[in-house]
DNA sequence: TATATTGTTGCAACTAAGATGCAAAAGTAA
DNA sequence: TTACTTTTGCATCTTAGTTGCAACAATATA
């Protein structure tokens, strides 16, 4: 599919009106397999507005298409989120991010099975995030 | 054993001065089980001076002292470390922390046996980070 | 296809987080 | 006690992120 009109879909899906910087911005996920922090995105997109960014990265996350990916830096990052994800539930009750040591990209890992992780004595689990870092796929 | 005499022992072992910020700093650390963030410290410590925090922290965590403990937040936390880390190696390649959902406390967990998480196909892991949330000991 | 409605943008202004350089003060070793 | 070295605390600066608001653009409806 055309990456406009998967952008379009997409938005339309979540209730988001189809904008200029919104579509952008998404397209800049749709074509990254990496997720992307603010910094990224004001690099990738020149005419961009730095407090329209803050806010679309917030809107998106909040009607689900992307979502924080925890990968250890200061830097917040966000990745794309899978389909079933919606504004009512993120289905990541279990996330795995992967942060490679040599281009400092991080990935969003789907379809690997987590192993369920010991409660420790006392505490109730409800989520587990799990970042793990080492060298990606191109640079290892 | 005294509180003031076991800070003065552990900056001795960093090879760190003693003076009387780090020695507040570390004495924070010492009577808190949760990971505490800059902001935590400033606020418990009236007459900190902002910089010397920060240059404070980073020089713990470079001995070894403490540690950064990944929560999943914006805000970066520390915690004390094991007395095994040394200024060359953070024995941290497989680390835990639980972030209550309820009081917002992060806690670094020790002595849980971390299953291996299956490396992702091409991936070449070197380091695992988990984050649980839910409840701690005291919200639940 | 014009219009009303509502959501979104882009700017100004602000707050908070964090880094750097430097002179004065404090720790340590002799 | 002195000499040497590290650390502190301040001024200053940069970057990250928030809020309020007027102008503008997207959609729904007539």
């Amino acid at each position: 599919m055309a990456i406009q009109l998967e952008c379009e879909k997409i938005l339309k899906e979540r209730g988001l009106r189809i904008t200029k910087p919104r579509m952008s911005i998404l397209e800049q996920f749709l074509s990254h397999p990496n997720a992307l922090s603010h910094n990224d995105i004001e690099e990738k997109i020149l005419d961009i507005d730095r407090i329209t960014l803050y806010r679309t990265l917030k809107s998106f996350e909040e009607k689900g298409v992307i979502h924080k990916a925890i990968d250890g830096t200061d830097k917040p990052k966000y990745a794309l989120c899978e389909s079933s994800c919606s504004e009512h539930a993120h289905h990541h009750d279990s996330h795995l991010h992967f942060r490679c040591d040599d281009c400092n990209h991080t990935f969003c890992i789907e379809g690997v099975a987590i192993p369920a992780i010991p409660a420790p004595e006392g505490y109730h689990v409800k989520g587990t995030d799990i970042v793990l870092n080492g060298l990606c796929k191109n640079c290892s």
